[in-house]
RNA sequence: GAUUUUGUAGUAUAAUGGAUAGUAUAAAAGAUUCCGAAUCUUUUGAUGCGGGUUCGAUUCCCGCCAAAAUCACCA
């Protein structure tokens, strides 16, 4: 189901995570987002270019090198039998451990607040590690290479269980030093100044922005420079309509600055670019905090969600003759239903609360009652040996009131999809098949299907059951949900 | 402090300026000799406060209160 072409094409970034951790809730709602919001676009006739930014140097990743190197011994994925994302952030997290030890001692020594940063020796390590890395230096570079590779395990593996992929990944390492020509330009044409200190800013004052330092005085990138020149390469580098950024609200400025700038410098393309900005994911307890260990894990996750879609699953006991293959399929695909739809049918503009033992319910408004309705009809119509090819014969009158609610509910489909596109929101399409779903339900609570004897009629029903189960397909589709046959 | 965003039943959420504010969950009561009960039916319960615009405001504007984010030559 798709509308007709529009010709354009997007580009669709998100995901974009850090190399010194494994991926957590927060990266799940970023990751479910973009991928949903890609499939909307494609639906809504565009052409969509998938792209990941994967932010693998700095300082932060520094940190976990240097504690991996200080206390590491030599220990591996394979060793530790974790995964790599994972043992990396291990040594991130005992590098924040080290480092608070170190400042605490520093200030019972006497060193103030403000000096015991500077006086730290593992931060100064750090800070020779990254000169190292810039300096192209052997050893520095081998570490970097081993553990990034590590990490990039990991987070296939995460990636592939969350259904989420990309058309190019872009890594900061190789754009980080794009931009500065961008400056020059901006320089050349006067939309930037050079302050005494030979930094380099843009004055957006009047556009009720700030002044934005564009390029340091010691002529190094700053994260904006970096942007600025990906974006320029980007739109090189595949003719791109649109730019869309995945990205948190807490980068709201940020990008405002961003597309004002590119607009500044005169890139047309620059007006067609959006941020989607989503809210912060909170728990029950609050916000989620790495250093007090309230980060919830995505891998973890997507396990507990398997083993509660596992055990729901085999005490409702309706999956009689399943290989052990097909249940660990359904149970993947339950779970993931689960979580995606959990996720996705909150509005991505506000920020939202998830809370574990509800997520896990499959009652309600949840995924699963989609994917259910799903199986209830597709079981229907294996009864009567209906396929997708079928066209059966019917005039109907007198439609029953439910029949009638279904299928003004199945005329909007392409309205939303529209919406849905143009507003970048999956959760209207969640909220649109989760009311069909619910629809059908109540239809096929008060009318007989199969057993209807008036063949009108039950052709009639038939089909519509089809359609509704086409169109509930379909929307789940959209939100990178599967629709299983039997659950 | 400044800027931005957000405030809807106990909880989580929905409503191009339109009719009785929809849904889920929690609680209670029901429905299957019959097509799949991960279902359906019924009951209880909400727009932070105060103004304004409008025939009409959850929605737009102003003030207050509350929460969050940003205001780095970090990313």
């Amino acid at each position: 189901m798709e509308l007709p072409s529009t010709g354009k094409t997007i580009m669709v970034e998100y995901s974009s995570p850090n190399t010194n951790k494994p991926l957590h809730l927060g990266h799940v709602r970023n990751n479910l987002l973009g991928v949903s919001v890609s499939n909307l676009l494609v639906a809504a006739g565009n052409k969509v270019v998938k792209v990941n930014i994967i932010n693998d140097r700095g300082v932060h990743i520094c940190k976990s090198m240097l504690a991996y190197q200080l206390y590491g011994n030599n220990e591996t994925p394979e060793s530790a039998g974790i995964k790599g994302d994972h043992l990396v952030g291990k040594y991130y997290v005992e590098f924040d451990k080290r480092y608070k030890a170190e400042l605490a001692e520093l200030k019972t020594a006497g060193v103030t607040d403000e000096d015991a940063p500077k006086q730290s020796k593992l931060m100064q390590q750090v800070s020779d590690m990254l000169r190292k890395w810039e300096a192209n230096d052997a050893e520095v570079k081998q570490l970097w290479q081993t553990m990034n590779t590590w990490v990039y395990a990991g987070f296939d593996v995460t990636y592939k269980n969350l259904g989420v992929s990309f058309d190019k990944i872009y890594y900061e390492s190789n754009t980080y030093l794009l931009g500065k020509e961008i400056v020059e330009e901006g320089l050349a044409k006067k939309i930037f100044y050079t302050k005494p200190d030979g930094s380099t800013w843009i004055d957006l004052t009047a556009d009720k922005l700030d002044e934005k330092v564009v390029l340091r005085a010691d002529g190094t990138s700053v994260y904006i420079t970096q942007d600025l020149g990906t974006a320029v390469a980007r739109a090189k580098e595949f003719a791109i309509d649109g730019m869309i950024y995945t990205v948190g609200n807490e980068q709201d400025y940020h990008f405002k600055v961003l597309f004002k700038t590119l607009e500044k410098l005169g890139y047309t393309w620059a007006t067609n670019m959006y941020h989607l900005s989503y809210g912060m994911v909170e728990l029950p307890e609050g916000k989620m905090k790495s250093r007090e260990g309230t980060v919830v894990d995505a891998d973890d996750l997507i396990q507990e969600m398997y083993n509660a879609a596992k055990q729901t699953t085999e005490e409702l006991g309706k999956v009689d003759g399943f290989s052990a293959d097909e249940l660990h399929t359904l149970y993947h695909q339950i779970s993931m239903g689960a979580l995606k739809y959990f996720i996705l049918r909150v509005d991505p503009k506000k920020k939202m609360l998830f809370n574990p033992a509800e997520s896990i319910d499959f009652n309600g408004n949840t995924g699963p009652f989609i994917q259910y309705t799903h199986a209830r009809i597709q079981s229907i119509l294996r009864k009567v040996e209906y396929t997708d090819t079928c066209t059966l014969p019917y005039t109907v009158h007198n439609l029953h009131e439910r029949e009638i609610a279904v299928i003004k509910h199945l005329y909007n489909y392409p309205s939303v999809l529209q919406d849905a596109a143009k507003t970048y929101s999956p959760a209207l399409v969640a909220n649109f098949t989760y009311e069909l779903a619910k629809l059908y339900n109540q239809f096929y609570n008060e009318c007989q299907v199969v057993k209807e004897e008036n063949i009108d009629l039950k052709n009639f029903r038939l089909t519509l059951s089809h359609q509704v189960s086409k169109v509930i397909a379909n929307g789940l589709h959209l939100l990178g949900v599967e629709a299983p046959y039997r659950m």
